[in-house]
DNA sequence: TCTGGGGTCCTAGGACCC
DNA sequence: TCTGGGGTCCTAGGACCC
């Protein structure tokens, strides 16, 4: 992912450390950035070819009466002022005879699957960067293209895309991740862009700075009030100056962005980092108790999760978002990781506990999210009995399976604990 | 207009260790 | 009496992305 602040600038150019293996490096890299238009609302309506399939005005988000932000809108929705991340309420009121239908989140999540699968036909390295965006490094496949311009691969690709999945996309290209992003950006809606090698500053002095990945609207408010909005606006600057300005490191990325320099590779991606689940509620909350009760089915969902990627959890965090829209949050990192419903949600509980007791105000969001994964399988280090006590046992475990495989069967609310939080704190963990 | 849900990464201070 | 330097881990907050 393009970030705003690169770990390291590492060069390029510089000699590997001994015992790497060198890999031959073709002079510019070919790479593309597959991007799903409206991805929501097209497999929204592949799910329902026969109802949705027909309607031209479609946003994809929350309820209509409840506290939901537009996800996703049908270009006919758009037209009518409807964008991402509106109320919901509020895109009605710009568009009222439209069909307000929620995030298709299992079909999105097939459906995303088999466009990855299409694209590892066409490339050797496929990057999913998002829920409906793909990075694609064509190394090594200059021989087996023959040569063939990249705009034209970008082309054959995307019709396997339409073809095999009924999915639409805009393709852009270019040697830098940050350069295809952008193209795809231009190549919207359904077509390819592809930028030559060589042309990238010329193409970047299209762009206002707030168009740049990265720059979201604290930072763009930071440099208009510099008197910057473009990124010509932004190109007098060296870098020495930038960095006096911003900081070192951000200073450093402004100026290579601004260039479009970006070496950042294309990767399959890790595992996911952590996992979290959060609910806004129709009307705030305003007792310990009513979080409480919610709190524990975001844990099973949650820990249902986790357990379903075969990991284990050492941090714990509980978080809120009070009526006034302060987002607090209490972590707590376990010595050793946990997995079962009721060791999540003991931390969980003992968490929230506190966040309340620091500020007893409405909430109107609360969530859970765990991190910091080990893999069943890793031996755990062994514990000295008796100093230390378990924060969760091979009973603790085994309920939680057993749980897991009656929901896998009956659905998931065919198992809903009565009480996973002891009434007595007896067992605190460690 | 009144602001979702699920992620990633960065910063900065403090604890703790050598 | 006045006080090192570097590293890692944890915690809380925040920017940003789709």
């Amino acid at each position: 992912m393009d970030r705003p602040h690169p770990p390291s600038d590492r060069n390029s150019l510089a000699q590997p450390a001994s015992g790497t293996v060198l890999e031959p490096q073709p002079a510019t890299r070919r790479l593309l950035l597959v991007d799903c238009d409206m991805f929501f609302v097209q497999v929204a309506k592949l799910e329902d070819p026969e109802g949705l399939g027909r309607e031209e005005l479609i946003i994809v988000g929350g309820r209509p009466e409840g506290r939901g932000v537009v996800a996703s809108a049908s270009y006919g929705a758009r037209a009518y002022g409807v964008r991402s991340a509106m109320p919901v309420r509020h895109a009605l009121r710009l568009c009222p005879r439209a069909v307000v239908v929620p995030v298709p989140r299992s079909a999105c999540a097939r459906v995303h699957r088999q466009i990855r699968q299409t694209l590892e036909v066409f490339a050797p390295i496929v990057e999913a960067a998002s829920i409906d965006e793909f990075y694609l490094d064509l190394c090594g496949t200059e021989r087996l293209y023959r040569g063939e311009e990249l705009a034209a691969t970008a082309r054959r690709i995307q019709q396997a895309v339409l073809g095999q999945t009924g999915v639409a996309t805009s393709v852009g290209g270019g040697a830098q991740r940050l350069i295809a992003k952008l193209a795809a950006e231009v190549a919207k809606p359904g077509g390819v862009h592809v930028v030559r090698a060589g042309d990238e500053a010329a193409f970047m002095c299209r762009f206002q700075l707030v168009d740049l990945p990265g720059v979201g609207p604290v930072f763009a408010e930071k440099l208009r009030r510099r008197g910057l909005r473009t990124v010509r606006d932004a190109l007098v600057y060296d870098q020495t100056a930038l960095s006096l300005w911003l900081g070192e490191s951000r200073g450093r990325w402004l100026y290579r962005r601004l260039r479009g320099l970006d070496d950042t590779p294309v990767k399959t991606r890790a595992e996911a980092k952590s996992l979290r689940h959060e609910r806004t509620f129709a009307e705030d909350l305003h007792s310990l108790d009513a979080l409480q009760t919610r709190l524990l089915q975001l844990v099973l969902e949650v820990a249902t999760e986790l357990r379903g990627h075969g990991w284990r959890a050492r941090t714990i965090t509980t978080y809120v978002r009070d009526r006034d829209f302060r987002d607090r949050q209490m972590s707590r990192t376990l010595d050793e990781p946990v997995e079962s419903d009721r060791a999540i949600g003991r931390v969980a509980s003992a968490l929230l506990r506190r966040l309340w007791g620091r500020r007893p105000v409405g909430v109107r969001l609360l969530g859970v999210s765990l991190s910091n994964f080990v893999f069943v399988h890793t031996p755990q280090q062994m514990r000295l009995e008796g100093i230390t006590a378990a924060a969760e046992d091979a009973r603790d475990r085994s309920l939680a399976a057993a749980a897991d495989r009656l929901r896998g069967r009956f659905g998931k609310d065919a198992v809903v604990p009565a009480r996973i939080i002891p009434r007595s704190d007896r067992r605190e963990p460690p």
